[in-house]
DNA sequence: TAAATTAGCGTACAGTTGTAAGCTGAATAA
DNA sequence: TTATTCAGCTTACAACTGTACGCTAATTTA
């Protein structure tokens, strides 16, 4: 087998133990160097051959969730395309997705409000990417002023993740409920943001 | 000297010794016994005098910074009888706080999301007594039904909260225009709740 | 074919961790 | 006064950490 795809298989199994080791009772920062290598099938020492750090390793991870986060969105936007609702169809999207990547949400989740300035500024990154989306499509689809059209796309974004939050740690009946509290929460939102006068 | 009292003595500055290590770098599972020892000035096998682990330990800083916040309330009510408005007054008592009291904030902010499920617990008690406490003043205030009052609060809480985080990292003036921004959010749940239909 | 590169390994070390065991001296109770 | 209690100490140990160093074997290059 050629030495470069060798070497990106046994990164990618690297990554891959980093995620099974993110359940709901680990951080970035509370699993080792040594933990992931066994998990991964390698010596401790080997890990050095494809990341620099414990460190370098988390920022992929990050890279990855916000990734995956990303195609969601394509996603949700597609099934809106076709109809039920701008609302409904995201948070439908968005709560199927923390329940197939609960361990991708949990790390964004988690390093959101972490330990390491380096992760929070990552995640941070991948919000302001829904933030900005979804400021662009209000605007488009309201005619709100940017400023007013930013303020809901941010609070909106906030309520999305803070049930998400909410969502990893309930059972599939807690979830529909949690989903259609977030979808008023979402409304009122919207319908205030329509009619309330800024400056 | 008395030894129940400089038990007690010990004991706070143990707790006050793992306030202080809990900055920007550190969260509850990221200290060690060993390290809060040697910031109170004990030797490690005198922490269990006081506390059976560092968990009970790490409940006991919950607690306490669940009290600190809700004597918050207690003021930020007093603010209000005086004049100034609910959102504005209450928005600039929180930010106070988060300025005055980052390392207890930020204890509550990180374990909120953080590996331990007591811990977790232990936070979302508090979350919800803020919860109940803007749902009875707001069916008091507003009439609106208990339903809506509490969707209410809990959107408000939970932007509340969010913007608190994002201030612990912020500068002065960028603090000004977060709390800006925050009180126009709360506006915004704030009519919306008062014009959306539910059920 | 011969030489160079390199992914992965084994060994090793110093530093940290939690905590068990037992001692000491001072505050308290009798 | 004498006996008891107990907060805090010292010492000790096994488990774990990150990572430096050098070797091996196989792929890649010349």
């Amino acid at each position: 087998m050629s030495r470069q795809l060798q070497k990106l298989r046994t990164r990618r199994s690297i990554i891959d133990a980093a995620f099974s080791l993110l359940d709901d009772q680990r951080s970035l920062s509370s699993i080792s160097l040594r933990e992931v290598a066994r998990e991964a099938g390698i010596a401790p020492t080997s890990f050095y051959r494809h990341f620099k750090d414990i460190d370098e390793l988390g920022l992929t991870l990050v890279d990855e969730a916000g990734l995956a986060l990303r195609q969601l969105m394509r996603q949700a936007r597609l099934r809106i395309a076709s109809g039920g609702g701008v609302i409904n169809t995201s948070v439908d999207t968005f709560m199927e997705f923390i329940s197939d990547n609960s361990n991708v949400f949990r790390l964004l989740l988690r390093e959101h409000t972490g330990t390491s300035l380096a992760f929070r500024a990552a995640v941070l990154r991948e919000i302001q990417h829904f933030n900005v989306e979804l400021t662009d499509y209000t605007m488009a689809t309201t005619g709100l002023s940017p400023k007013v059209a930013n303020l809901q796309a941010e609070a909106m974004v906030k309520l999305v993740f803070s049930a998400g939050a909410e969502g990893l740690d309930a059972s599939v009946e807690q979830k529909k409920i949690l989903a259609g509290r977030l979808k008023l929460q979402l409304r009122f939102i919207a319908n205030g943001a329509l009619r309330t006068t800024v400056d």
